[in-house]
DNA sequence: CGCATTTGACCTGCGC
DNA sequence: GCGCAGGTCAAATGCG
């Protein structure tokens, strides 16, 4: 009702699986994530053009990102040994979450060195299935239908600093389930997109080690346009990250090293702001090369003109 | 009345 | 094999 289908066809993930870091540390989100963030909060949105609401403007001014060490392990021995979210030096904080790799024998990602690669694993059977989905429910009460195997889509995730839990994207949402955090003081709330066609989920979940910083979690990629544009000043952006332009994150980030290398000087020292974190990384990486960012910058990749002042 | 949230039960994968 | 933790389902409940 709200959305309008035919988001963005273009591009899209379909059984991406797993997330694989090594070395991250406990914290929140499973799966193996590593989070950057900019401590500094500038207006980056502003910058590339979004109208961030002043007072969401404070609350995203995180910019954050996260990799898979796994395909590019010259990040994951710079992060190896952080703890959830420690100082890491003047402006970037950061946050690594240690995971379960769905591919133990390694090499599910593939990301930004060998995107050919990557596709692969949307064929293959998903190997982990976490929830539900396995053999036939035999219960006696409840009455359980089993999905068949759950694919594990691509996730992002984004800390940002907030008071309140759950941050406006854009998107409709609807709550399905909450538990408990090992670990950690506050529950974990589990999101559905209501559109019915969409099969976006969510998780948000405050860190433990820093109660004012809110980790938002996505897992697939809209298949609708969002309730509102940034330009509107409505949307966030994380509604952009929300599924519609991973891929390119770690493009952006790509030319490998250390993030900060990577980072564009307008981004990484003052503008950064928000915490993106591209934790699946998407088959559907399309350009074999990094072409440094063009003036569009970060925008130009992640964001759809469609979404941009112009 | 319809939709969203709450909440306990259930399922699955993983580690020991 | 067992227990734990994460993730999901669905009935119950609340709210507009």
């Amino acid at each position: 009702m709200e959305d309008k289908e035919g988001g963005n066809p273009g591009a899209e993930f379909t059984s991406e699986s797993s997330w694989t870091l090594s070395g991250g540390g406990p914290d929140s989100v499973s799966n193996g994530v590593n989070y950057f963030f900019d401590r500094e909060s500038t207006s980056i949105l502003s910058e590339f053009g979004w109208d961030l609401p002043p007072d969401h403007a404070d609350e995203f001014g995180r910019f954050a990102e996260l990799d898979r060490t796994e395909a590019r392990p010259e990040l994951a021995g710079n992060f190896s040994g952080s703890q959830s979210c420690a100082a890491a030096d003047d402006h970037v904080a950061r946050c690594s979450v240690s995971g379960t790799a769905s591919n133990p024998g390694g090499s599910a990602d593939v990301s930004t060195s060998n995107p050919s690669v990557s596709s692969s694993s949307s064929e293959d059977p998903p190997e982990k299935s976490t929830g539900s989905g396995g053999k036939p429910p035999e219960i006696p009460s409840k009455v359980r239908k089993k999905a068949p195997k759950r694919i594990r889509q691509p996730r992002f995730a984004f800390m940002t600093k907030s008071e309140v839990d759950h941050l406006e994207d854009g998107y409709r949402w609807r709550k399905y389930g909450q538990k408990a955090v090992k670990n950690s003081p506050f529950p974990r709330s589990y999101h559905r997109c209501t559109n019915s066609k969409c099969t976006v989920k969510k998780t948000v979940e405050r860190s433990s080690e820093d109660p004012s910083i809110v980790i938002t979690t996505y897992e697939g990629q809209h298949c609708h346009q969002s309730l509102a544009f940034p330009r509107g000043g409505l949307i966030s952006h994380e509604a952009a990250f929300a599924g519609q332009f991973t891929p390119a994150i770690s493009q952006f980030y790509h030319p490998g090293s250390q993030l900060h290398g990577e980072i564009p000087p307008s981004i990484t020292q003052s503008q950064s702001h928000q915490a993106a974190i591209d934790v699946g990384e998407s088959r559907s990486e399309p350009k074999p090369t990094l072409e440094p960012p063009t003036d569009e910058g970060l925008l130009g990749d992640i964001v759809p003109p469609g979404m941009r002042n112009g």
